[in-house]
RNA sequence: GCCGAGAUGGCGGAACUGGUAGACGCACUGGACUCAAAAUCCAGCGAGGCUUAACACCUCGUGCGGGUUCGAUUCCCGCUCUCGGCACCA
C-alpha cells in the first residue's frame, strides 16, 4: 500500500474531532503550559505561507510539550476588525462583517488541514459584540484611571482619499492605498496615556525571556534620556524659555537658542524688524508635509527672531533662532545649541555663520580649529569658568547642580515614546464607548450598558468624517447623567485595543458576566510561550504589555508582563519582497497540501532552516520531506508484522550484538538530539537527524537481509541480525519522536505498530538512555603544523601516550615527520594530536 | 546617519565550549529497473592538481584585509555588502 496521505490526514482529523482529542482541561492546572500564536486577520486572501510558517512550527512545539507532559493549551482565533475588510467593503460593497464571517468559516477549514491542536470551542473573535463589549470595558477601565483622554492631535490625513489614516497605513509618508503624500490634520483624538508607563515597560524587560534585539527596539523606542531642563531668561522680558538637554556639560558653549516654529514663545519673542521674516518661515514650516519636515537628508533650515536669550551660566547674550530642525513635539520644544559639540547644531552654524565655542576637548590631544565637525564625545571641559579642566561627567554634574540651586534648571527625564492615539475615524472597529452631552461633557457609558453596538446599517463610503456620525440611530442618546439629549462618540477603536487583551479571553470565550475568569486567569496567564512575527516589535507587543499593567494597576490582573517567553519566526518571502496581495506574490498553501500533504508541508516549512530567520520562498526541496515521510511509511508497512506488537518491551541489553548496540545507540542519539533541537525550536537540525536516521537504519536492515538471504553462517551473521525486540524498541520510539512534526502519519503508524490511539492522549515521550549515547571509539585526527595528515580510530579515552605514538607511526604523517624536530605536540582527547614540528 | 542581525558548494542549510568544514535535503551526472517514461533504488557530486590499475596523496577554500593561536567558519581589529529597525528625540 502507498502512503495515502490525503485519506490519512482526513481520517485523523475526523478522529481528533469526534473524541475532542484536544480538548484542554481548564481546571487542571498542574504543568499547565499555554503556548500562543499572534491571531489571526481574516483576510480574503485566507491563509497563505507565512500563517503556516507561524502556526505549525509552533504546534509542533507545542505537541512536543504535550508529549513531555504538560497540559497544553493551544488556541485560535481572529482579530477581525480592520482597514482591509473596510477598504474591501468601500471598493466591492460587501459589507465588513459579512466578508470577515465568511472568511473567518473558510479559514477555519484551512486551519484544519494544518493537524494543529486548536479547540475551535475556544475561538475569539473580535468583531462580536460578545468580545468588543468587553474591550470597551477595558476602554472604561483605562478611562476611569485617567489614562484615556482626549486631546487636539495632527493626524495622517490622505487628501485624496479623504480620510484619515492610521500609521501603519503611512508608508514613508506616503498613503499606502493611493500613494499620494499625507499631511497633518489637527482633529480631537483620543489617546491612552502610555508614557505614564514608560519606566514600567522598560523595568519589565528585565524581567522576560524575549529576543534580546526585540527588547533593544522596545526600549530605542521607548526612548529614555536623561538630562536637564535650562531656563532662559529672554533679554529685556519677564518670559523665560525652558530647553531641554542631555549635555548640561556643554552649556558654556550655547551660542544660541532655536525654538521650533510651532513653539508658542515665537510670536510674543519675535521683533518687530524679524516678523515679516518669521512669519513667512513659520508658514512655509507649516506647509511642509511629513516627509519633508523629518527628513534627515534635507539641509536645515530656520531665520532669527531679533530676540537674545541670557545664558543663566554665564549671563552671556545669545540670539533666538527658529528653526524646523527643532521638533514641537519633544521635550520643551527648544533646544539650546552647541554647535561646538552637536551634529544638527554645528551644520546649522556653519551655514548661518553662527559662532562656534569648543567647551570639551578630547583627554588626549585638542580640537584643530575651526572644527570640521562637532566633536560629540565626554572629554575635559574648556572655557566652561569654574569647571574648566574637570571631566564632562563632574562638569555635567556641577552645572546641573549649580542650576538647581538657583532654581534655574532642574533634572528631567525625557521620553521619546508618544502616548497612543486610538481612535480612528472609521467604521470597522468598536465603538468607544462615550456619551458627549453639552452639559455634563464627557460621559463613559456605564458599564452594564455595555456592548455600545456597532450598527449594521451605516454607510462606510469615506468623506472625512467618521461613518457613524452619519448614524442618526447611534448618535442620539440621552445623556446617562442629566438625560438630556446626547450624542455617542463617532470614533472606533484602533485595533490594537481588541488584541491587547484577547489572549486573556481564551480560557473563557463566551463568559457573560466579565471579560475573562479572574481565576482561571491569574493561573493559566501569563502565556509560556508566544510566538509571532518581529514586525510587532513596538506596535502590539508594547501596546499588549501596557494594557496588562494598566489592568494588574486596577487590581484585575495579578501579573504584570503578559508574554513570559516569546519567539519570533522568521519572515517568508517571495523573489526578495514580503508576500502581500498588493504585490500579488502571495503563495497559496493548498496546493502544496494537496500535492503532498498537511503533514509533508509543515514539515517542510521547519526543514528550510533556522525557525527565526525565514528565508526566501521556494518549494524546492519539498520533494526531499515527502520521501522521507514515504520511506517512513514503507518502513513500518514493511516491519509492522515482524515487531512484536506489545507496548511493554523491556530490552536486554547485556545480550546485544554489534549490530544491535548500533542500532540501540543510534537511537538513543536521536532521542537525545531531537528532544533539545525541539525544545529550541531547532526544527531544521530535529529533522535532519530523523533523516539521517532513517538512512542509517534501512542500510542496517539492508544488510540483514543481505547475510540472510546469502545463508552464510559465521560472525557476519550474528552481528548483523537485530532481534525483533529492538525493531519494536526503535518503531515505536522514532515514532513518537515524529509525531510532533507529522501527527497525522504518526497516528496511523501507531496503529500499524499496534499502539492505540491517539499518541497525543498517551501523552507520552522518549527516555533515552544516558549510558547507551556514548559512542566506544573515536576517530583522532592526526595534524603536523595544524594540517590532517591522517586519521586513528581508538577506544574512547585510550591513553594519551599511546595514542601519540600510534599517530607517529601513521605513514603519511612519518612522512612529515623524518628529518624534522618535533618542537611541541597538542594532543586533544578523543579528537586530534597536532605535532608541531620544525 | 545611528542601532541590531547576518554573509559557508549550483541552491536551502549543518558544524558542541577554537579541534575532521560542507551533516541533512534539493538540483545535477552516471548506472539499475522499464518497450519507454514517471516513481523507486545504487553510485558520484567545493575548486584545482598529481597519479590514474586502484587505494591514496597534494594545494587552495567559510564576504574582503590584517591579527591572536600548535590550530580560526568560530576569538580580536579594520573594511565591503545584504537584511531588519529608527529617522534631526537635543
Amino acid at each position: 500500500m502507498k502512503y495515502d496521505f490525503t485519506a490519512i490526514e482526513k481520517k485523523w482529523q475526523k478522529f481528533w474531532e469526534d473524541n475532542k482529542t484536544y480538548r484542554v482541561d481548564m481546571t487542571l492546572l498542574e504543568n499547565k503550559l499555554y503556548c500562543l500564536v499572534m491571531f489571526l486577520y481574516p483576510s480574503a486572501d485566507k491563509l497563505h505561507i507565512g500563517h503556516w510558517y507561524n502556526f505549525g512550527p509552533t504546534d509542533t512545539w507545542a505537541r512536543f510539550k504535550l508529549l513531555n507532559g504538560f497540559n497544553v493549551f493551544e488556541p485560535m482565533g481572529y482579530d477581525a476588525f480592520g482597514l482591509p475588510a473596510e477598504n474591501y467593503a468601500i471598493k466591492t460593497g460587501v459589507h465588513p462583517q459579512d466578508s470577515t464571517d465568511k472568511n473567518i468559516a473558510d479559514i477555519r477549514e484551512q486551519l484544519k488541514t494544518m493537524g494543529a491542536m486548536y479547540d475551535f470551542d475556544h475561538e475569539v473573535d473580535t468583531s462580536k459584540p460578545e468580545y468588543y463589549r468587553w474591550t470597551q470595558w477595558v476602554f472604561l477601565q483605562l478611562y476611569k484611571k485617567g489614562l484615556a483622554y482626549r486631546a487636539n492631535a495632527p493626524v495622517n490625513w490622505c487628501p485624496k482619499d479623504q480620510t484619515v489614516l492610521a500609521n501603519e497605513q503611512v508608508v514613508d509618508g506616503i498613503c499606502e492605498r493611493c500613494g499620494t503624500p499625507v499631511v497633518r490634520k489637527a482633529m480631537t483624538q483620543w489617546f491612552f496615556r502610555i508614557t505614564a508607563y514608560a519606566d514600567a515597560l522598560l523595568e519589565g524587560l528585565d524581567r522576560i525571556d524575549w529576543p534580546e534585539r526585540t527588547k533593544l527596539m522596545q526600549k530605542n523606542w521607548i526612548g529614555r534620556s536623561e538630562g536637564v531642563e535650562i531656563e532662559f531668561r529672554i533679554a529685556d522680558s519677564d518670559s523665560r524659555i525652558s530647553v531641554f538637554t542631555t549635555r548640561p556639560d556643554t552649556l558654556f558653549g550655547a551660542t544660541y537658542v532655536v525654538l521650533a516654529p510651532e513653539h508658542p514663545l515665537v510670536r510674543e519673542v519675535t521683533t518687530d524688524e524679524c516678523k515679516a521674516k518669521v512669519n513667512e518661515y513659520v508658514d512655509f514650516v507649516a506647509h511642509e508635509n511629513e516627509i519633508e519636515r523629518t527628513s534627515t537628508t534635507k539641509e536645515k533650515t530656520g531665520v532669527p527672531t531679533g530676540a537674545f536669550a541670557v545664558n543663566p551660566i554665564n549671563g552671556e547674550k545669545i540670539p533666538i533662532w527658529i528653526a524646523d530642525y527643532v521638533l514641537g513635539t519633544y521635550g520643551t520644544g527648544a533646544v539650546m545649541a552647541v554647535p561646538a559639540h552637536d551634529e544638527r547644531d554645528f551644520e546649522f552654524a556653519v551655514k548661518y555663520s553662527l559662532p562656534i565655542r569648543v567647551v570639551v576637548q578630547p583627554r588626549d590631544g585638542k580640537l584643530k580649529e575651526p572644527l570640521e565637525a562637532a566633536f560629540v564625545d565626554e572629554g575635559l571641559g574648556v572655557s566652561s569658568g569654574p569647571f574648566t579642566g574637570m571631566e564632562s561627567t563632574k562638569v555635567w554634574d556641577g552645572i546641573a547642580n549649580e542650576l538647581e540651586k538657583k532654581g534655574l534648571g532642574r533634572r528631567k527625564v525625557n521620553y521619546r515614546i508618544r502616548d497612543w492615539l486610538l481612535s480612528r475615524q472609521r467604521y470597522w472597529g468598536a465603538p468607544i464607548p462615550i456619551i458627549h452631552c453639552e452639559s455634563c461633557g464627557e460621559v463613559p457609558v456605564d458599564e452594564k450598558d455595555l456592548p455600545v453596538l456597532l450598527p449594521y446599517d451605516v454607510e462606510f463610503k469615506p468623506t472625512g468624517e467618521s461613518p457613524l456620525a452619519r448614524s442618526e440611530k447611534f448618535v442620539n442618546v440621552h445623556c446617562p447623567r442629566c438625560g438630556k439629549p446626547a450624542k455617542r462618540d463617532v470614533d472606533t477603536m484602533d485595533t490594537f485595543v481588541d488584541s491587547s487583551w484577547y489572549f486573556l479571553r481564551y480560557m473563557t470565550p463566551h463568559l457573560d458576566s466579565a471579560p475573562f475568569d479572574k481565576d482561571l486567569v491569574s493561573q493559566w496567564l501569563p502565556v509560556d510561550k508566544y510566538v509571532g512575527g518581529a514586525e510587532h516589535a513596538t506596535m502590539h507587543l508594547l501596546y499588549a504589555r501596557f494594557i496588562i499593567k494598566a489592568l494588574k494597576d486596577g487590581g484585575y490582573l495579578n501579573f504584570d508582563e503578559p508574554f513570559q517567553s516569546l519567539v519570533h519566526q522568521g519572515t517568508i518571502t517571495n523573489q526578495g519582497a514580503k508576500m502581500s496581495k498588493s504585490r500579488g506574490n502571495v503563495v497559496n498553501p493548498d496546493q502544496f497540501v494537496q500535492k503532498y500533504g498537511g503533514d509533508t508541508f509543515r514539515m517542510f516549512l521547519m526543514f528550510m532552516g533556522p525557525y527565526n530567520e525565514g528565508g526566501d520562498w521556494s518549494d524546492k526541496g519539498i520533494t526531499g520531506v515527502f520521501r522521507f515521510l514515504n520511506r517512513v511509511f514503507e518502513l513500518y508497512e514493511a516491519e509492522a508484522g515482524r515487531v512484536e506488537k506489545s507496548e511493554t518491551e523491556h530490552l536486554s541489553i547485556k545480550d546485544f550484538n554489534r549490530a544491535e548496540q548500533d542500532v540501540y545507540r543510534k537511537i538513543n542519539q536521536l532521542m537525545k538530539k531531537v528532544t533539545e533541537d525541539t525544545e529550541n525550536f531547532r526544527f531544521n537540525t530535529a529533522i535532519a537527524a530523523m533523516m539521517e536516521f532513517l538512512n542509517y537504519y534501512t542500510d542496517t536492515l539492508a544488510g540483514e537481509q543481505v547475510v540472510s538471504s546469502a545463508g552464510s553462517a559465521g560472525p557476519m551473521e550474528s552481528q548483523a541480525k537485530i532481534d525483533g525486540s529492538v525493531k519494536n524498541f526503535v518503531l515505536r520510539s522514532f515514532n513518537i519522536l515524529l509525531s510532533p512534526f507529522a501527527p497525522h502519519i504518526s497516528e496511523e503508524l501507531n496503529v500499524m505498530i499496534g499502539g492505540k490511539p491517539s499518541i497525543f492522549r498517551n501523552k507520552r515521550w522518549v527516555q533515552f538512555d544516558v549510558d547507551a549515547i556514548v559512542e566506544d571509539t573515536a576517530t583522532v585526527v592526526i595534524q603536523v603544523n595544524g594540517k590532517i595528515r591522517s586519521k586513528l580510530v581508538v577506544p574512547v579515552d585510550s591513553d594519551e601516550q599511546r595514542v601519540k605514538s600510534l599517530a607517529a607511526e601513521e605513514p603519511n604523517v612519518k612522512k612529515y615527520l623524518d628529518g624534522k624536530q618535533i618542537v611541541k605536540a597538542v594532543v586533544v582527547r578523543n579528537r586530534l594530536v597536532n605535532f608541531v614540528v620544525k
